[in-house]
DNA sequence: GAAAACACTTGATTCAAATCAAGAAAGAAG
DNA sequence: CTTCTTTCTTGATTTGAATCAAGTGTTTTC
């Protein structure tokens, strides 16, 4: 946990009493492969930073589970729907490596955001990145075509290949596995 | 622009002079049909109540427009992601209808939810609104096919059939409008 | 370390939607 | 009202991805 607690240091320059403040309200987490972080119809109370491991968020049908989002260390995790509205949530979210979290609770955050407005200004960008990153990729499933997201990906996130089973991007693209094993041979030949 | 003031009236209950400098702030605009609202790398500096009328958000690419919002009387029409980081606009906003709009300027609305907490509480409801859409679009285009989409849209969106062209419904859905007309033709026989 | 379970690939077939191509209907403009 | 343009419908064909079906490879697990 040196490197958020650093930055964190770097970026809000807190004084030694806040700093020591905000270490105790953190929960350090280890979650194994395949653990839920949260699971659908429960209320995100957290916000929780990723050390180590990647995670992925899905949606359960009765048929097929459909992977929306990945995440990786050095990076917050969670359903910013969920966690702003406090309501049960509509997706799941699971480890897909053993993971190791820092978990801040929903109190203690809004204890933060409300009394030190660089906290607010940081949650205001936080909930705007993920609006600008919502509207992107909205508009990428209904303006390229499945072979152009899976390029687009490969492009912009290698390591979402190197690091999650097949199956998951297949699902985050929209398509079979079968597909994007297809892909992969047509264009890592 | 009765009703807006009404409800804002009745909801927030400013006394005389906030009112007054309320409706000082507000300007009426009117848009005739396929007037820009929103171009593409402008910035939106204001929000926006549409008193009467409707109108598209769209993406521009080289070969295809894509339609990826209406908005209709009664709402607020705007990107939201362009709006809270004041960035250039990656979307384009037009009416469909002749459209009789009440203009707030950023700066004015600022005012209000920096200094207003009801106003500021408001403002976050809003942004939660537009990411609980945002969530449940992205899983819909995943998770269902594009008949499904239609039937839902058809069903919780009627009025979406009876006042928007066919082919930007189409566009909406990720279908082209032969695709569409032969749901239409399908499905309301 | 062998067996079992799971993950990925490859091939054959099917299917749904896109494309191509006219027509019909509805709106806008003179 | 009539013409011109745009929008919508309907049909024939093509195409890209899903599905079905093995087979290969790779982790778990006992």
């Amino acid at each position: 946990m040196k490197r958020l607690l650093f930055n964190i240091q770097r970026v809000f320059q807190p004084s030694a009493d806040e700093m020591a403040a905000l270490e105790k309200a953190i929960q350090i987490v280890h979650l194994k492969k395949n653990d839920f972080f949260l699971k659908e119809n429960e209320i995100c109370s957290s916000v929780t930073f990723i050390e180590k491991g990647s995670m992925r968020l899905f949606y359960e049908s009765p048929d097929k589970e459909v992977c929306n989002d990945f995440f990786f260390e050095n990076s917050l995790v969670g359903s910013l729907a969920g966690f702003l509205t406090q309501s049960p949530s509509i997706v799941n979210i699971a480890a897909i490596e053993p993971c190791e979290l820092l978990v801040f609770d929903y109190p203690d955050v809004m204890k933060l955001t409300e009394n030190w407005p660089a906290w607010r200004k940081l949650a205001d960008i936080l909930v705007q990145e993920q609006f600008v990153r919502a509207e992107k990729r909205e508009a990428s499933l209904l303006r390229n075509s499945p072979e152009e997201r899976f390029k687009n990906l490969l492009e912009e996130h290698p390591k979402i290949f190197k690091r999650v089973p097949l199956r998951y991007v297949a699902s985050y693209l929209g398509i079979t596995p079968e597909t994007l094993s297809r892909y992969r041979a047509r264009f890592l030949a």
